[in-house]
RNA sequence: GGGCGAGUAGCUCAGUUGGUUAGAGCGCCUGCCUUACACGCAGGAUGUCGGGGGUUCGAGUCCCUCCUCGCCCACCA
């Protein structure tokens, strides 16, 4: 017999982890290969998953800490169950990102990026991603993520970089990539463009200011004067003066028009009028326009077509001017077309401070009405978060409503399913009011735009290779200054990391289309939808299936956790302290579909709890095993015959099959079967953490609470049948630990390295690779033997409960009596284990004494008795008799009123009334049986 | 402003098409260091299923309404 010092006493996952890691990636199992996919002649299945790129210079969070574990549990099933499975991971060169990155460290250096100019402005980053970038890939390996490394991509790599022109090239060819004059979201802190997601709505708290515009003669005037006109004796008007509302007053000063609904009575008066821009000469026309809405405000808006989408939309209607009056970095300027409008004292100064100062002036001129607190949302900067800048400029975009229809119909028609399902609705209704995107940005750090311009000829050369010489002229040409969203080379990253654009790449035939995609609803429409875009525009086929959008991690108060705010937790902390298991089973088992998930990062030690507890259970099961079974081969549970099998025997290895089922029912459909997913099985699977509870309660309550204490009064008896239990053990914690591998890969490999097997059993030398077990139909004699255990268990908990409710101590004997209705010989069999199990010194099969006993009743209506002899006070059992007595009851009351209810009878299906009388019947029985008890003990 | 989701035990959440006495983990209480495990074992307590109304023989589950949170979208200056 081998020795328990195998296994240290306390499982130490520093200790084993990074090895095991290491000859997982030296037998290469995680590397996936072209050939052995199906679709490249092969015999598997392909089941693939992209990785959400970290940024390249990200630092492993929480986030990323689910989100790869997630990932990883699907990946490693997907190859245990025999699919090629492949995992490409990779990082994101993230434009602004890390180009802010970079100017924070020039600015604390006392530098700016002007200072360095363009190129070694890209060279510095380009040393500073190769010397720290990556370091989240080599944070995912200690969670044990098992991706495909010699696969990892970079979106700014030049295989990658390449597909990017050739998206833009294809795009601009079709059509659907367009030079666009209007109004963009403008960051004046990054100094760059956004599109429209990246600028954020947040609802803000600021004033909304009414300004007096006094009106002038009209140029043409030779009618009647203001004071004439509006004699009419409208009041809302101030004499002389139009109220205008706006909530940016600096903006003021770019005012083109004011503007009417054509249909205000109030106001139509006013058109064709001219009114003054308060403290400036600047006279603009009154204009009608259907924009306006006569009941906000006042009713009358100013126009500022260079500074706001609407008010661009207004300006082109009406042919009028469009002044830009701030800098790109938000300071107040003449820019294009301003002339002189901003006055020499404002000009260089902050955008906020300028509405402070010109709202001072206003008072001074008495032409600041009022201010009041006004509600609205505000646009931030997604990456810094400072107030955006709606400005006029040349940006590229691209045109999305064709490109968006089939991402539309896919979802619709099930081609790919989004989990949770709601997901769904808010993915169709984004896609529905799609406005095109700007790709553009005014940074240096990206991919360069493909685009090259001859000043000689007014020619631009859209190419996918770089253009030294304008193809007409054959002068000399210059690349278009901007660089590319981010998202414009992530989009691509399902078809990119897998060779394309050569469209005969053996990966992009093996993988493409990839399965699940896997990642925060945060970017659904950044990444998620533009990639099924991607998918069908370039390869004519969705990139995945498959989308699970989980939740985020937050801390006690709901907070979501951000190293900002000093509330998150390092995922590295909790693999040393606990490992990566305990990380990984806490997360899993925490986190319903699409759910968020809360961790206290005070407070590890019971945030991680549950990872830790478990894995410790795992370790201590394993401890049991090598200490008592050994590690001699043990006998294959396929030749056991029927007859060697115990009651226990056969229920724990029903109990597997029955795990099994659960576990393949909540892990559900990898693939949809015909390429759509049909209604039924559409929002099916991908349940983790009721996948991870059918396997936690298998192992913690089936098989060590009960299966593994009822094989110590076997293994290593002589005479008995210590064979057949070793052999049965064994094989149920191979087969827990196979379902628990893809959730807790480091412990159960460790464990399963060392469980013994049967002699010439083919196995696999990694539990990474060994095959996921497969159930089979339960039979009916499986059925009935795990009735009669359970009934065991139930007889066991019911002595238990007897000797703690009359505190009988542990070393006391007790005599126990077990009236069965049915199962005679079942309890007279399990005698022996019963007192085992209940850890008490008691004597099945003892005479029942009906006075002075404890008794419980079972779920078949057998009855344990315990006559307590004299040991505890009666007057407690007669208590307890009379309270269960009465509860009976009520609620047989209850189900006798119910039964004799007409409508019950006749309406409700016939199997639940039929249980209905049944359980009438049992409780009738009962009753009567308690009635007699009490009369006999305590005397009526 | 539009759309969506949630409110079930102290906390985090399960509760399938309406059908036994509403569950789990953590926490809490009691007793145990029982030779795999005190990161454990055994036993136990705790719910007006957000409020109100309705449909039904029967509602946590379906309908209406109200309240409270959260998310997404949005050009009301």
């Amino acid at each position: 017999m081998s020795t328990i010092h195998e296994l240290p006493a306390q499982y130490d996952p520093g200790e084993t982890e990074g090895a095991i890691y290491q000859r997982w990636i030296d037998a290469g199992i995680f590397s996936a290969e072209e050939k052995r996919s199906r679709r490249n002649g092969g015999d598997r299945d392909p089941f693939v998953i992209v990785m959400p790129p970290p940024n390249v210079t990200a630092v492993l969070h929480m986030g990323h800490g689910l989100n790869n574990t997630v990932q990883d549990v699907i990946v490693r099933w997907r190859r245990m169950v025999g699919d090629e499975a492949l995992w490409v991971p990779g990082t994101d060169h993230a434009g602004i990102a890390t180009q802010n990155i970079i100017e924070k460290q020039l600015a604390a250096e006392g530098k700016t990026k002007a200072d360095l100019g363009r190129e070694a402005f890209v060279a510095r980053t380009v040393a500073f991603v190769e010397e720290t970038g990556g370091e989240i890939l080599r944070q995912l390996k200690a969670i044990g993520a098992s991706a495909d490394w010699n696969r990892t991509a970079y979106t700014f790599s030049p295989e990658l970089s390449r597909g990017v022109r050739e998206a833009f090239v294809q795009l601009y060819e079709r059509g659907l990539i367009y030079r666009g004059h209007r109004v963009i979201h403008w960051c004046p802190r990054c100094m760059t463009s956004l599109s429209d997601e990246e600028a954020e709505h947040t609802e803000e708290l600021g004033s909304l200011y009414t300004i007096l515009y006094a009106l002038a003669i009209p140029a043409s005037g030779s009618r009647r004067t203001p004071a004439e006109q509006l004699a009419g004796g409208n009041t809302d008007v101030v004499f002389g003066h139009i109220p205008v509302a706006t909530t940016r007053p600096e903006t003021m000063l770019g005012d083109v028009a004011l503007a009417v609904h054509p249909e205000d009575e109030k106001f139509k008066k006013l058109i064709g009028m001219e009114a003054q821009i308060p403290l400036t000469d600047i006279k603009i026309p009154i204009i009608a326009d259907e924009y306006v809405d006569p009941t906000f405000g006042t009713g009358i808006v100013k126009i500022t077509p260079a500074h706001d989408a609407n008010d661009f939309e207004v300006g082109k209607r009406h042919k009028l001017p469009m002044p830009v009056i701030m800098a790109p970095n938000g300071t107040m300027a003449n820019g294009v077309d301003a002339d002189s409008r901003v006055p020499a004292d404002l000009l260089g100064i902050d955008r906020f401070e300028a509405r402070e100062r010109i709202i001072r002036a206003l008072e001074k001129t008495k032409q600041l009405d009022h201010v009041k607190p006004h509600h609205h949302a505000v646009r931030h900067c997604y990456r810094c978060d400072t107030v955006v800048e709606p400005r006029l400029s040349d940006q590229w975009f691209v045109k999305m409503e064709p490109l968006a229809k089939p991402a539309l119909k896919a979802v619709r028609d099930g081609t790919i399913r989004i989990l949770p399902e709601r997901w769904e609705a808010v993915y169709i209704n984004w896609l529905e009011n799609i406005r095109d995107w700007n790709i553009s940005r005014q940074l240096w750090w990206g991919h360069r735009i493909p685009v090259w311009y001859c000043d000689e000829c007014d020619q631009m050369i859209v190419s996918r290779t770089d253009v030294a010489a304008c193809d007409k002229c054959g002068g000399e040409v210059r690349q278009d200054e901007d660089v590319l969203d981010t998202w414009f080379s992530s989009w691509l990253f399902p078809i990119s990391t897998l060779g394309w654009p050569d469209t005969s790449a053996a990966a992009l035939a093996a993988f493409y289309p990839t399965d699940d995609l896997i990642t925060a609803p945060e970017i659904l429409f950044f990444w998620v939808s533009r990639m099924i875009m991607a998918g069908y525009a370039f390869m004519d086929a969705p990139p995945f299936h498959t989308v699970y959008l989980h939740g985020t991690v937050r801390d006690m108060n709901h907070v979501k956790m951000s190293k900002s705010l000093g509330n998150g937790i390092d995922p590295l902390d909790v693999v040393t302290k606990y490992g990566a298991d305990a990380l990984r089973y806490t997360v899993i088992s925490g986190m319903g579909m699409g759910a968020d998930l809360m961790l206290d990062p005070k407070d590890l030690d019971r945030s991680f709890a549950p990872g830790r507890n478990f894995a410790t259970k795992l370790w201590n099961i394993g401890r049991f095993l090598l200490a008592n079974v050994g590690s001699s081969p043990v006998r294959s549970v396929d030749e056991l015959r029927d007859n060697e099998l115990t009651l226990a025997d056969r229920w724990i290895l029903g109990r597997l099959n029955a795990t099994i089922l659960e576990c393949d029912v909540a892990l559900g459909p990898a693939r949809p079967e015909k390429g759509k997913w049909r209604p039924e099985e559409r929002y099916s699977g991908l349940r983790l953490s009721e996948f991870a509870e059918a396997a936690r309660r298998f192992v913690w309550n089936d098989l060590a609470d009960w299966y593994l204490e009822t094989t110590k009064a076997r293994i290593g008896v002589a005479g008995g049948d210590s064979e057949v239990a070793r052999a049965v053990l064994t094989h149920a914690f191979d087969y827990a630990l196979r379902l628990l591998h893809p959730i807790m890969p480091f412990i159960t490999e460790t464990l399963w390295q060392r469980l013994p097997f049967p002699v010439d059993a083919d196995r696999s030398e990694f539990l990474a690779v060994a095959p996921w077990p497969l159930p089979h139909p339960e039979s009916r004699e499986e059925r009935a033997a795990m009735t009669s255990f359970d009934l065991v268990c139930d007889a066991v908990r019911a002595v238990r409960q007897i000797r703690s409710d009359y505190a009988i101590p542990p070393g006391k004997s007790m005599d126990v009596a077990i009236q069965s209705r049915a199962h005679e010989s079942l309890f007279a069999d399990h005698a022996p284990l019963i007192g085992r199990l209940s850890r008490s010194d008691v004597k099945v099969g003892g005479q029942a004494t009906e006075a002075g006993a404890a008794h419980a009743v079972l779920a078949d209506g057998s009855e344990v008795i315990v006559p307590l002899g004299g040991l505890v006070d009666l007057t407690r059992e007669c208590g307890k008799l009379r309270a269960e007595l009465k509860q009976l009851e009520t609620q047989l009351d209850a189900l006798s009123s119910r039964l004799q209810n007409e409508g019950f009878t006749s309406r409700a299906p016939a199997n639940v009334v039929q249980a209905e009388r049944q359980k009438q019947q049992d409780w009738t029985k009962r009753r009567q049986q308690l009635a007699e008890k009490v009369t006999a003990l305590c005397g009526g």
